[in-house]
RNA sequence: AGGGGUAUAGCCAAGUGGUAAGGCACCAGGUUUUGGUCCUGGCAUUCCUAGGUUCGAGUCCUAGUACCCCUGCCA
């Protein structure tokens, strides 16, 4: 009790000895973790797994839970594998497995040598099979699959007996060989556990472990026709991999006791299942099946889009590794089904970004503006910082002449109150660069503001005043005569309910897509340092938002930024009210 | 007439009998050449409900309530 109570306080102070850094925070896994590793459970060894099925892109709800089994093992000095759950081969395709690597690795996490398939076990499946048929726990059912429903009885009902669960040992032997062999069609026979109709857990109602599927298997081609179920699949790949703690999610809780039977009949290693709570993120969905509904109907343009809740979407939507893997801490761990604000992941982005992220400036909506007092041939370099989060960053030269754009909503006729940019008579700073007052509107024959007029203070350059005059309102700006052209897509949540799920009111989550979820602009101005930008370079377009070249359509001659968060918006929130 | 889980603030989440951490969001101020960042302060007399045990209960006991998962030859 002490004993234990000091463990805890020790433990906190390692993970708070920076001195001011968040503590990593508890939680029951790592309880559990720590008790085992005291009473030496396991030998002292953390060894966990991630075990996707190559069916569907990862999304940040996948990236939980790798961050938690590489982050765990990682901490405790132990070891992850990465084991992809390829029992059915007709829902799974090698451009998975494929896509599943890379946004690992991109994560930031790294599986060494330990690449693994359930399908490399299906061997060592067969012969535990075998094991159990000859111990007279598993037999060949001849039952159709909707009869084998019929005798499973209900959630209330007990369940009772196949004619055909008590075949003799040599039988079943036989019938599983010629199944193996191919004697049989698709449908036809399935091997099952022998465990109890009766049980109040229908997971241990005599479950399926192999069926025949005359399919062909991107790993092992043609060479099975019978192929275990998961729940066969599972317990015993983590046995053979020797994992201590293996995490999945709450749906499989009703299942551990079935997993622990099959170790416990084969006489096998025994790991520890902990189920934990999957991630959800409201404004959006994260099944895979909704996912690839989304992809195959086109509402998206593709896995990739980043709209989507898949790690390649936010990594081409410009999330970063750090971002989503600090999320992923921030969020806590725990059995209960939860919904996490997306305001918590565009905080942990921009967190990152803010760090990191280079100035720039972008005018998204332009508006002429011209500095009636400045030289019609002059340019001159002034200097910009590029981070002033950061200096190494260092800084660049951006060119200022007579001809400028700004953003629209920098510049108002009629000011609300509290509005400190641009309007008639006002001094605002140009950032880097210089005051000017407002002098002129100009307007065409319908009435719009077709270009606005100022004077600036040749003795603010830099955007300093000597004299200790105060403006309230900074903008950004471009260089008319030296602005690169490009486009902008501005992106908002894919659905416009906070729970896309909930259709109480007969909806489908189709009903509730946002059509304002992209926005594109054709041309922005930028300032001329932006063309040089590549992938996987990282902005901030000042007083705006964060941005990122899009990795498969910008190109030198036509620029394409993705919004990847827009800033914190103060003035936005003043207006509303 | 089933089994397995979960309930702590608007959203996450710590807490393991000693008097409710932390983050997001929100609100109020300060700093600021980004209405960004940063800084300061505020934000649960109460932990699903009702009883009980105890000097002391979010933690223990009893009885309820709500929600989630399980009746694929999916994972």
């Amino acid at each position: 009790m002490s004993d234990s109570e000091k463990n805890r306080e020790n433990t906190t102070d390692t993970g708070n000895n920076s001195g001011n850094g968040p503590s990593a925070p508890s939680n029951f896994i790592r309880t559990i973790i720590e008790e085992d590793l005291r009473s030496g459970k396991h030998k002292g060894r953390v060894h966990t797994r991630f075990p996707p099925e190559p069916n569907g892109y990862l999304h940040i709800g996948h990236a939980k839970s790798i961050c938690l089994n590489f982050g765990l093992a990682q901490e405790y000095g132990g070891k992850c594998n990465l084991r992809f759950d390829d029992t059915n081969p007709t829902k799974e395709e090698m451009e998975y497995v494929e896509s599943i690597m890379a946004d690992v690795k991109w994560l930031g996490f790294d599986w060494e040598d330990r690449l693994f398939f359930a399908s490399d076990y299906f061997g060592q499946l067969y012969d535990y099979a075998v094991q159990l048929i000859k111990a007279g726990k598993a037999y060949v059912d001849d039952l159709s699959s909707d009869e084998i429903r019929e005798y499973r009885g209900t959630l209330t009902r007990p369940g009772k007996n196949s004619p055909y669960r008590d075949r003799p040992v040599e039988e079943n032997l036989d019938l599983f060989r010629r199944m193996r062999d191919g004697e049989f069609p698709d449908g036809s026979r399935v091997l099952r556990a022998k465990i109890d109709m009766s049980s109040p857990n229908i997971n241990l109602r005599d479950p399926v472990m192999y069926r025949i599927l005359h399919a062909t298997h991107h790993r092992t081609g043609d060479k099975w026709c019978i192929y275990p179920m998961y729940d066969w699949a599972h317990g015993q790949s983590d046995s053979i991999e020797g994992i201590t703690h293996s995490l999945c999610t709450l749906e499989f809780e009703s299942h551990r006791p079935l997993y622990d039977w099959f170790v416990e009949e084969l006489g096998i290693y025994a790991p520890q299942q902990i189920e934990f709570a999957r991630l959800s993120l409201n404004y959006t969905v994260m099944s895979k099946r909704k996912l690839l509904k989304l992809v195959r109907d086109k509402h998206v343009s593709g896995w990739d889009d980043p709209r989507m809740p898949t790690l390649s979407g936010l990594r081409r939507r410009g999330y970063t590794p750090e971002a989503i893997r600090n999320f992923s801490e921030m969020i806590g761990l725990a059995k209960a089904n939860s919904t996490v604000d997306i305001a918590q992941l565009e905080y942990a982005v921009r967190e990152d970004l803010n760090k990191r992220a280079l100035r720039m400036m972008a005018v998204l909506n332009p508006l002429k503006l011209v500095i009636e007092n400045y030289p019609e041939d002059k340019v001159e370099e002034l200097e910009a910082v590029n981070n002033p989060e950061d200096e190494s960053a260092g800084t660049r030269m951006v060119p200022f002449s007579r001809e400028l754009y700004i953003d629209r909503e920098d510049f108002e006729e009629h000011p609300p109150k509290k509005y400190f940019r641009l309007a008639p008579g006002k001094e605002v700073r140009l950032k880097h660069a210089y005051y000017v007052i407002c002098t002129k509107v100009i307007k065409d024959a319908a009435g719009n503001i077709t270009e606005v007029h100022c004077t600036h203070d040749p003795a603010t350059r830099g955007g300093w005043s000597q004299d200790g005059r105060k403006v309230k309102g900074t903008v950004q700006w471009v260089s008319a005569r030296h602005a690169v052209n490009a486009e902008v897509r501005l992106y908002d949540h894919l659905f416009t309910r906070a729970n896309p799920d909930d259709n109480k009111d007969g909806g489908d989550f189709l009903d509730y897509l946002n059509p304002d979820s992209l926005q594109v602009i054709k041309e922005a101005k930028m300032e001329p340092a932006l063309a040089a930008a590549k992938t996987g370079d990282l902005y901030q377009f000042l007083r705006i938002g964060y941005f990122v070249p899009d990795s498969a359509d910008s190109r030198p001659d036509h620029l394409v930024f993705n919004r990847t968060v827009s800033l914190k918006d103060s003035w936005a929130k003043i207006q509303q009210k």
